[in-house]
DNA sequence: CTCCCGATAT
DNA sequence: ATATCAGGAG
């Protein structure tokens, strides 16, 4: 099938609500602090291993001042397993200090103030957005950027070009849900490695089917 | 562009 | 044993 820029942004929105109709996070959290952590913790790491993690650091730090009194020795051995456990240590409680001087002690809920958080860079701050607040934003990871490529939606493996690129291409109030979809569909059916193109619901409007294994 | 790091699949 | 996965800072 051969289609016209407008339309693959809207055959792939109609086709993936069909597989995605609920916009969840793969993170557990139960408070805005909780997202905070959780999204420190999910860079480079997958969100089921950043869950066995949360499960048992979330009984002992609550807010971001218990964040801030847990020494770094204690936090680091917490989130070992997640690794990268220096800089997300550091990160984290670095992260939880500027919160409580600057916004105080509450996360706060614009893109301006969450991108100059240490740690948060515009994909966590877009999923803090998001998911915490329900406000627009389009989170760019990995299986994001992938799917961006494949469907060659975008030329440069960049976020900020996929950012562009989606945000001129679909409205608004989408903008949330088609990055989500695009995300749960790279992880389950066009994952980096040996994609599922057969089964794919996109295959005949893929510019790669069959010939995709990596990039 | 390099560094940071463990877990899992192969 | 080794390749692959998954963001942010400097």
């Amino acid at each position: 099938m051969v289609l016209n820029k407008t339309n693959i942004y809207s055959e792939i929105l109609h086709r993936l609500n069909i597989l995605y109709p609920e916009i969840k996070s793969n993170l557990n959290f139960n408070t805005p602090f909780e997202f905070y952590v959780a999204i420190v913790l999910a860079a480079q790491c997958t969100d089921e291993k950043v869950n066995t993690v949360t499960k048992e650091l979330f009984k002992r730090i609550k807010s971001f001042e218990d964040l801030d009194r847990i020494s770094l020795e204690e936090l680091e051995e917490a989130i070992h397993s997640t690794g990268f456990y220096h800089n997300k240590a550091k990160s984290l409680k670095e992260g939880a200090k500027y919160i409580i001087k600057h916004f105080n002690s509450t996360l706060p809920n614009n893109f301006n103030d969450l991108i100059k958080i240490p740690g948060l860079g515009r994909k966590s701050s877009y999923a803090i957005l998001g998911y915490v607040f329900n406000k627009s934003a389009i989170v760019v990871d990995t299986h994001v950027k992938r799917l961006a490529m494949r469907l060659a939606l975008v030329k440069k493996a960049d976020p900020i070009t996929v950012e562009r690129e989606i945000s001129s291409n679909v409205e608004e109030k989408n903008w949330f849900k088609f990055s989500y979809m695009l995300n749960q569909h790279g992880r389950t059916i066009c994952t980096a490695k040996n994609p599922k193109c057969q089964e794919c619901i996109l295959n005949d409007i893929c510019p790669k089917v069959g010939i995709s294994n990596n990039k």
